[in-house]
DNA sequence: AAAGTGACGCATT
DNA sequence: TAATGCGCCACTT
């Protein structure tokens, strides 16, 4: 289950529409886990790169510091390009821009 | 087999 | 509002 656990996750992250965000919460809980930090480690040092991790925030909608790029700066710009608002220099709107993630399967 | 670790979540101080 | 602390679960060594 481990291995196909983190391809659950991953798939979830690259499921994550463009213009739309989640956070790692969202994607431990449609994968059926309930911690988050699962789902960190899932993409932490994943070098696919059709995995869109920066549209991955924290719960509170804050980015993180990308371990992958660099920092949270390239994660914003993607974002920003991609039509996701910020209502701050480091948090996404949330609010609006929460992927729906209705219960897991 | 056991201990250490983490790109988090959340309540409380 | 910001900062600190604890919990949580699977992964890695």
């Amino acid at each position: 289950m481990t291995r196909y656990l983190r391809q659950r996750i991953l798939r979830c992250v690259s499921e994550i529409p463009p213009g739309q965000v989640a956070t790692f919460g969202d994607i431990a809980k449609k994968v059926g886990i309930s911690d988050a930090r699962i789902v960190a480690q899932a993409i932490s040092g994943n070098k696919d790169p059709k995995i869109p991790c920066h549209r991955l925030v924290k719960f509170n909608g804050s980015l993180n510091t990308n371990y992958s790029k660099g920092d949270w700066r390239d994660d914003k710009i993607l974002l920003e390009q991609e039509g996701v608002k910020f209502i701050d220099d480091k948090t996404v709107d949330l609010k609006n821009f929460r992927k729906n993630f209705n219960s897991f399967p």
